[in-house]
DNA sequence: AGTAGACCTGGTAT
DNA sequence: GATACCAGGTCTA
């Protein structure tokens, strides 16, 4: 049930606008280094990707230029969500710039491995339900479920023939059962996510206004959620809201800054505070560099 | 307050 | 081919 873009047709390639030109190995740190979990890297080389209603393929250029194209007929909206989606109404060379690797050999070196590298803004609601499955499960096993979910229980993006489906909306997960959703490869997380619907299904307006709120009261709120701890919080923040603030702690970070910044033993809530204080308002973005480098190289 | 175990299960290592 | 062990956390005793 791999969703591929074996469908109907395409729109021309179209450049992505306000991008920056990049490497393979950042674009695919980008899109499938862990903050969002419905990117397919094709045989040909290209990325097959899906969010909201929206179905597009990436194309890297020799020039390290991105291209993007749709199906058909949907290229108005495709090219707006696009931006949205990567950011490009953002300036990251301006806000990476504005971490402190002057002060800090390591982060230099984790910015000049990944030049290019940003933060993701990725629909809420999806962000969530992306993070409530990550629980102990590594990147391929999360995207097994996404697809799952979004065959079995989510509807078809309109205007594509039927190809393609979005993931279920939390109403429509609230109307499945938690056994349709433990079939999905959820496991625990099925309970999660089940009860998670209940009550953000009950209340229509509970998640925009949550993506809306300031950081400590939209995280507040997610914290009350089954399923959802300070690193889940944090990841749905940070992906799926663009609060840069938002630092999740998860083992690559445990690592890395247990090795690079000799915080060996440091219990999560101290690494948060550390990350905090020493990256400051853009922490996030810091984190997804040494997350990248220690993934990589660690 | 802080700390082990349990929680599902597919994949990978012995 | 079986069996053990682990995986980008969270909750609870």
């Amino acid at each position: 049930m791999s969703a591929g873009p074996a469908d109907p047709r395409w729109s021309d390639w179209q450049p992505l606008a306000g991008y920056p030109a990049v490497t393979a190995e950042v674009l695919a740190e980008t899109v499938d280094g862990g903050q969002a979990f419905r990117w397919h890297a094709q045989p040909d080389g290209t990325w097959f990707g899906q969010w909201s209603e929206i179905v597009a393929t990436l194309r890297l250029g020799a020039d390290g230029r991105v291209a993007w194209r749709c199906p058909a007929g949907s290229e108005t909206r495709t090219a707006a969500a696009l931006a949205t989606y990567f950011g490009t109404d953002a300036d990251f060379p301006a806000l990476t710039d504005a971490l402190p690797w002057r002060t800090d050999a390591h982060l230099a070196r984790c910015l000049r491995d990944f030049p290019g590298l940003r933060i993701l803004r990725q629909p809420f609601g999806e962000t969530l339900l992306g993070f409530l499955c990550s629980a102990t499960k590594q990147i391929v096993q999360i995207k097994q479920m996404q697809e799952l979910l979004a065959a079995r229980h989510g509807a078809p993006v309109p205007g594509t023939g039927g190809a393609f489906r979005r993931l279920p909306t939390w109403p429509e997960l609230a109307a499945c059962t938690e056994a349709e959703l433990r079939a999905c490869q959820l496991g625990f997380r099925a309970r999660y996510i089940w009860e998670t619907a209940q009550f953000v299904a009950a209340r229509p307006d509970w998640l925009r206004e949550t993506e809306t709120l300031p950081y400590p009261e939209a995280k507040d709120r997610l914290l009350g959620l089954p399923g959802v701890g300070e690193k889940v919080a944090d990841c749905v923040l940070l992906f799926g809201a663009g609060r840069l603030e938002a630092f999740p702690v998860d083992v690559w970070i445990l690592k890395t800054l247990g090795r690079r910044y000799a915080l060996d033993g440091w219990k999560p809530p101290q690494l948060a505070q550390f990350g905090r204080a020493h990256f400051g308002p853009l922490a996030g973005l810091a984190q997804q560099f040494l997350f990248a480098w220690e993934r990589r190289h660690g």
